[in-house]
DNA sequence: AATGAATGAGCGTTCATTCAT
DNA sequence: GATGAATGAACGCTCATTCAT
């Protein structure tokens, strides 16, 4: 049985200054996961590209993969917000497109990044809190989707999951090839979420 | 910069024994995958699961990365001929299909070994050899999609990448999920397949 | 060679607050100790404990082995208290009985602690007021021992030294088997005690 | 809730150069514990002590109180030797002086080592195998004890303890004050268990 | 060829201590 | 004075790899 690690913050830093070094340190760690991957990422690098040393990295952080999680937490947080955005339009094609570019330019945005961390959010036990935001995902697109008509035919849980793996598979590949076309990505991802729907 | 390491096999065994010895090592590699993840694969477990000392897994294998190099190959030449044999049907709808329930059902033989392998591939220097394989692959797809009418609209090698990445993405999701129901999953892919090359 | 260590408080508080706050960091620091062993015993945790920065327990205190080491002489000093009232009393065999309370009730007290503080007494350079408390313990107990009749037939430091030594071998023995019943180990004590001295 | 650490060595050396590794290691392991005490005792500096590399120690030890665990055992076996071969004596006063002289010239080998080795056999869980050899041992004295006339009017078993705890306390502390006169020591100790027991 | 003992670079983490605010 | 953020030396330990037997 491996123990499970710590993934919560250890304090939170009441000081200003506190709360810069906790910035720097995480923007210090996305910067070594895409610089090096995740066989150069660990905490004494981190720190040193920080410029700040191991003992501040570990005053916040109890571990190496409360980095990490920290860093999806973050991530999930941004991509919550803009698929919210974007699932409340009206029209629902308008609402799957805008859901689509919500995740193909966070994709885009820092692709290696991206996908490094989708890696580590299996292996992770992210909690509830993370649990919880995933959920808010799949329940926003759900929603989006019960209005489609005609229907998908299918749950739309289940529909829901498929796109986003669909979506997902497209978007890692996409960055393991270096693409950074957004609009010519964003029109093949829609192809393919339109047509499992069946919209036409 | 890291030094590229050396992923081919250190010799090829002439004896037959030996070429048994490979095979139970590579065997116990994956099963080291499927159990414990990429943190508990490491040579020594590797060995002993094999049965053999730890010095003999380094006269067959010059590094740890070239025992997960050997995975991927053989995962990719069986992979390979499954679908050869299915890009071969004469109706491009049966060999669509086909092909996708070559890969779903190859995913869910042993889906974390396989999820597993497809992060390694991108991480590592594979070479020309595997290159090539993989530009077969693409390339019998194609080739199916070459006879879809009507055309799809897009170039033939983007539409094969972008269902690769689709079936990809569906099958390592269901992976995580543990979803075991193959016909269930391989309609779901087929839906996405067909619905993005607009065959209806 | 390891530089000795500065064991002396910082600075004499004058101000009754000052005194209170570093009555309140001792009382913590032999709470960790009880509670997590010398394993667990750290300035932070301390700190923590008594509810004061970590800042504050360096103005009080130059370094750890200086907490560990004002226990060490508040202990001694309530011993000494308890054993010279003890000293007193005419009847040999009463002083005796009466010292042998003082340090069974002392260490059942906190038995843990006492263990500690006695484990550490040997590896810190206490100084010469400690020194001089322990001596005049020893000599207290010589006084007595002085006045037995017969004689032991030994000098009276050895004899005072081996009493001690006797006395805290079974003390500490009853703290390591969670013995709590003080009669019942007054008891044994003084009939090793007084078995030593040939009091029949 | 602290993890309790293994304690049990990690394989049993098959060659002879690994079982002479492994007394190499015990050995400088125990002169590092007599010559800087338990906070200089440190795996890194019994590896470089043993001239073996850090790898080399964790070969055999799963970690640092393994070590420790080790050498109480060790330890343990060579006293158990000692005092069963005495407690076969059939005259009572001369098993028992017989046991207390092995467990004086046990302590006076390696008096430092001794007494740091019984702090540590309180903190460490050292499993049944260890608590039956204290049982052994406390069995053996507890034999002798009832063969005493007059009886001490006391369990076998208790006073048992009380002897241990008395002659480990005399012994300790001739440790500490670095005294080296084994008979003088052995007299008094004799005095002190006669005296206990009343056997004048 | 096979074995497994040995190596040591490298990483995660702790905690006593300092010092700017 | 008091605070708590920051420091970094020091350890415990792993595991890929080598090499004598």
């Amino acid at each position: 049985m491996a123990k499970t690690p710590d993934l919560n913050p250890r304090k939170s830093p009441r000081q200003a200054r506190a709360a810069e070094t906790v910035r720097i340190i995480l923007e210090a760690a996305a910067r070594i996961l895409e610089a090096r991957g995740l066989d150069g990422f660990n905490t004494n690098a981190v720190a040193e590209r920080a410029g700040v040393s191991i003992g501040s990295l570990y005053q916040y952080f109890p571990g190496k993969d409360a980095l990490t999680a920290a860093l999806i937490r973050a991530d999930g947080e941004v991509l919550l917000r803009e698929m919210a955005a974007a699932a409340i339009l009206p029209q629902i094609r308008a609402a799957l497109s805008g859901m689509i570019a919500a995740a193909v330019g966070h994709q885009l945005r820092r692709p290696v990044l991206a996908r490094l961390l989708d890696i580590q959010e299996n292996r992770l036990p992210l909690g509830e809190a993370q649990e919880e935001k995933a959920g808010e995902l799949q329940s926003l697109l759900a929603q989006v989707l019960a209005r489609v008509d005609p229907p998908a035919g299918l749950p739309v849980e289940t529909a829901a999951a498929d796109i986003f793996a669909i979506v997902r598979g497209m978007i890692d590949h996409a960055g393991e090839r270096q693409e950074l076309d957004a609009p010519a990505l964003q029109a093949r991802v829609e192809r393919a979420v339109f047509g499992y729907l069946g919209l036409t």
